[in-house]
DNA sequence: TCGAGTGTACCAATCGTTCGGTCTAGTTCT
DNA sequence: AGAACTAGACCGAACGATTGGTACACTCGA
């Protein structure tokens, strides 16, 4: 089997348990290989696991962030379409991001560049479609923040408050709240 | 020394490491305290800690959400009073949030119950407020989970931004944001 | 004298990691 | 064709270190 097979499960496992909580041990029983095959594929241990799962939110974010808002359609529409991808990463409202929890606790600092270029291009993208549809420069740009913040936001406090329809409710306003011309 | 003494070098340690990554041995070194001591105090052991910190976090929300926004004042005046010790708990946008912290990995489960609780409390406490402003209520309670998101989700993007900015212009915000009479 | 607080030593369990090796599927040489 | 070799996938067992937690004797102020 090629490595790239066991990146949802790695995947999984970090979004559940975090960095110090996904042992090698339940990551075995969950790909059901032996820690010494884990090296095998990941020769670097634990820490080349979390590379290949944040180089592989990178590539989502191009698949499903990047390619939509470049693509045709009215501004809204893009926005639109990137909004349902978020809302499908997510399972609604029920899956933690794996930025926010990698980025939390004793593994902030190892992975903090690699998650940072991830937040700072996914905030350019929609930046750039804030821009092509009138908005001026640093509106844009700030837009693209309030995007970030309120994903991360809402995930956090429904899954605080076990109430996903806060979830929903905030990837539905998404599109119209940065499109808005009001200040 | 009353175990009080300790809970902020707790609430510090959980906020860097979280809960796996703050070892006991961690814990030991920075309170000056063996593990017998340690166990003097907390016989519930790490688990107790914890427990404590939030019993602490809760308090803090009593003295510094709940106090300011039932005084005297306009409510515009007195989410300005909420919106301040917010920016001074997070040092600005420098510290994560405790609530944040344990809620991710492996700790969710134990401390879901004790998590929720504030952040329910919290978000009441604001509604009841912009009910008094002149809010309809359904608007309200949900006004009361936006403040919560804003929070939590500038604080994810600023720190993984290296950029306070970004928490500053949220929390500076958040009044108005709150009071808008736009929909 | 008594109990709150502590230092030392210790425990079983688990941590991430490594070693030495097996098995299988191709490829290459004769 | 058959033997020899290679490379990748895989794994059992063990490594030293550290984990959260306990037992117990001790100090010291009231």
């Amino acid at each position: 089997m090629p490595k790239e097979t066991y990146i949802p499960i790695l995947l999984s496992l970090f979004r559940q348990y975090g960095y110090d909580g996904a042992t090698l041990s339940k990551i075995s029983a969950a790909t059901g290989l032996g820690k010494a095959s884990l090296y095998h594929h990941f020769p670097g241990g634990k820490d080349d696991m979390v590379k290949a799962v944040l180089d592989h939110a990178q590539s989502w974010r191009q698949q499903n962030v990047q390619r939509p808002l470049s693509s045709g359609g009215t501004p809204q529409e893009r926005l639109q379409k990137m909004s349902d991808r978020i809302y499908e990463l997510y399972e609604g409202g029920n899956q933690p991001c794996i930025l926010a929890i990698l980025h939390a606790g004793s593994s902030r600092d190892v992975f903090h560049a690699q998650i940072k270029q991830v937040v700072t291009d996914w905030i350019s993208a929609i930046a750039e479609v804030l821009k092509e549809a009138g908005l001026e420069d640093t509106v844009a740009q700030q837009r693209g923040q309030d995007a970030l913040i309120a994903i991360q936001g809402s995930l956090i406090v429904s899954q605080a408050l076990d109430d996903t329809s806060l979830f929903l409710r905030t990837i539905e306003q998404l599109p119209q709240m940065l499109l808005d011309s009001a200040d």
